[in-house]
DNA sequence: ACCATGTCAATAACCGGTTAGATAGATAGA
DNA sequence: TCTATCTATCTAACCGGTTATTGACATGGT
């Protein structure tokens, strides 16, 4: 949001792009893409709504730049680790919480984007994982009662689960976020842990 | 969708009612509220758009409407049971399988009706399922390692994992769907077994 | 001067919501 | 039974405001 501090006066395209990427980032994280309105984006990056179109072109196409742009930037943090699933979840936990944009931005995708190739660098990003849960589970470190999807599966709804919670539950008493955390990590535990 | 069999000429205002329900119901599980059509509503239910604002106050309200009636079909259909924790998750799985809008329409009322009062069938509905969770706790038929707040969440998070997967999931070849309700009891079971 | 960078203003389409009126069926009086 | 009347049900046409998108123009940097 804040990603230019100086006065900064002067032209600079690689600026400009990157705040409307930080206001598209907002916008559609709180109303989605069809509820997402390029006017206030444009306002909140300081500048015109054509240059939306000059450096992307459509809305559609705004949205999928700024949620790529995110996720990568997650993806680089949460440094999957097939040997130590709690502690993935766990980092799972913090992002989401710490975040919350990038649950809402999530579940916008695949709403109103669950037609189109998919990400690349996700889907690589999930075979990756895939991959090193089976060499894991070939090794004998990790559970074979189910295969590599469901556990990976599993594993990322537990972490999730505090954040797509219903709004009725907002309602009653949750637990605080340490007893969250504990509860995502024990839970996954237990998931893997052997007989 | 297909409610009325009969060609039934005559004016009924409770078949007309409940045809914009089911075409309120799938044009927003597709679309949502900001991207549902008033217009494509009233064609799929063969009357006038002025009849919604006739029936139904906004567009809002009949999201409401439409929400709450199909929560309320399958909140008598799961039959909470807090002393079969895999039953209860087993049943809330093939409800998800066997009709995939709910789990749309549940994930837009969750992104774009965050505010607001929540239905108040389904903040009754926790409420007697965290009550008969903390029954069965002090009874000792259900393990207390987590307060009954995060058993059901964590448990409906489960249940409802393989309907909230990533577009990304679906190119690589996910498990079939009699391995995806095992899992699903399985994890369950394994999450709520006693030490 | 020249090009990248950005602004301004217009436009065509669209959308939720409204209004006045038509039509079918029920009711009641004779 | 016949018909005038009434009411709920439904429709066609329209409106004011909003939206994404575009083309012509301005301006700053080098």
């Amino acid at each position: 949001m804040a990603s230019d501090s100086r006065p900064e006066r002067t032209r600079d395209a690689a600026r400009t792009k990157q705040r409307l990427l930080d206001a598209a980032r907002d916008e559609f994280a709180e109303y989605g893409i069809a509820g997402g309105r390029v006017e206030r984006i444009a306002a909140a990056a300081r500048c015109n709504k054509a240059l939306i179109y000059a450096y992307f072109d459509s809305k559609d196409a705004l949205f999928d730049a700024a949620f790529a742009a995110h996720v990568q930037a997650h993806l680089d943090r949460v440094n999957f680790d097939g040997t130590d699933l709690p502690a993935y979840a766990e980092r799972l936990f913090e992002i989401f919480e710490d975040d919350p944009a990038v649950i809402r931005l999530a579940s916008w995708y695949r709403l109103e984007r669950s037609n189109g190739p998919g990400l690349p660098a996700v889907i690589s990003a999930n075979q990756t994982r895939l991959e090193k849960l089976r060499q894991a589970q070939s090794e004998g470190t990790l559970t074979d009662r189910w295969d590599a999807t469901a556990i990976l599966v599993l594993v990322q709804s537990i972490a999730s689960a505090w954040a797509t919670l219903n709004p009725e539950f907002s309602a009653t008493t949750a637990p605080d976020r340490p007893t969250r955390r504990l509860a995502v990590i024990d839970a996954v535990s237990r998931l893997i842990a052997p007989d």
